[in-house]
DNA sequence: CAGTCATTTCAGTAATTTCTGAAATGTAAG
DNA sequence: CTTACATTTCAGAAATTACTGAAATGACTG
């Protein structure tokens, strides 16, 4: 197993950023080779190809199906697990929205209503700010759960709109009057 | 300085969340404490309320100051710093946003791109990933930059039309017909 | 059911990150 | 210019995370 120049710095890249998105270097690189190789690998290839030990990569690939980020392979007559990541770049982004929201703001939010069910603790501005952080964290989630719900032709369409989404928003007020009345 | 129940339980899930978003524990209950404290904070009284090391509270806060999460402020007759977090919450997430993407993001658009200029490397597959993984990052950063954009009372309504956005989008087929054109 | 191959587990080591105390630097006031 | 803080820097210690090799487990095959 050779990797190509382009291949080889691709990777290292993922490498690096691994620790700023949250998994280690080897995770990283793994998702990589996998992202570029057009065909299913084995564990022994990919420790081949990123040369580090075995169980390594046993790790890091456990770890990535924890993500939901690669899928597991068979080819018949042979006995090896095989992993491949999704052709469907969109699905691969939903993913990795989906289980960031799940590891990143889920046990935040948990934990915001929690501390609110706790009572008044006779710390008014601490518990306004808490409310005001779960709302805000409650719209976002709950516009991301609508945008899940679109098929992707229609998210890209709504992601393409660009600056005449504005216009657009303002139609709407007089379509649904409950929605301008903030508070 | 002696920190309520609740202040604490706050502060200390946010310092367990931090590894998750990629700060560490102290800069977490530091950004944490000043999220929920009415006034602004000195050094000297963040340290002490935390329980950690004068050293480790001026390098929390280089790192707050970094990533534009807090705001300096000074006392007519102080010479101490003191820190808030802004309090406007929208304020607050659209600098998280932005950051986030400078760090995680922005890096490997611009790797990605290097990659492309080298030229055909003879992986076409390789290559094709490479290119629709650039694709998909400016189209979700073009949709971002819009959004930036909007004023937040647009904002609002847009997150909280959720949904109901779907068939709005198709009516716009017909209003920019430029649009329907996908490849 | 014995042998072979694939994968996982895990204890120890290596590497990295975080934190501290002490010293250095910066800064305003007298 | 000196004193009195305030803040930063930094080398080493502590804590955490990542990685390895060896052993254990699992699972198919003849």
């Amino acid at each position: 197993m050779t990797l190509t120049p382009l291949q080889q710095e691709f990777i290292l890249h993922f490498g690096e950023m691994g620790s700023r998105w949250g998994i280690n270097r080897t995770v990283g690189q793994i998702y990589a080779l996998l992202f570029i190789s057009s065909d299913p690998m084995n564990a022994e290839t990919i420790t081949t190809a990123l040369s580090i030990s075995r169980s390594n990569t046993s790790m890091g690939l456990k770890e990535l199906q924890s993500w939901n980020l690669v899928r597991l392979r068979h080819i018949p007559g042979d006995r090896r697990d095989y992993f491949t990541t999704p052709d469907d770049m969109w699905e691969i982004v939903r993913t990795l929205i989906a289980e960031r929201k799940k590891r990143e703001i889920d046990p935040t939010l948990t934990k915001l209503r929690e501390l609110e069910l706790q009572g008044p603790a006779g710390d008014d501005y601490a518990e306004a700010r808490i409310a005001e952080l779960r709302e805000m964290i409650e719209m976002m989630t709950g516009f991301y759960a609508d945008m899940e719900r679109l098929e992707t032709e229609r998210l890209v369409k709504l992601m393409t709109l660009g600056s005449r989404i504005s216009g657009l928003i303002d139609k709407t007020a007089g379509m649904f009057p409950a929605l301008t009345k903030r508070k």
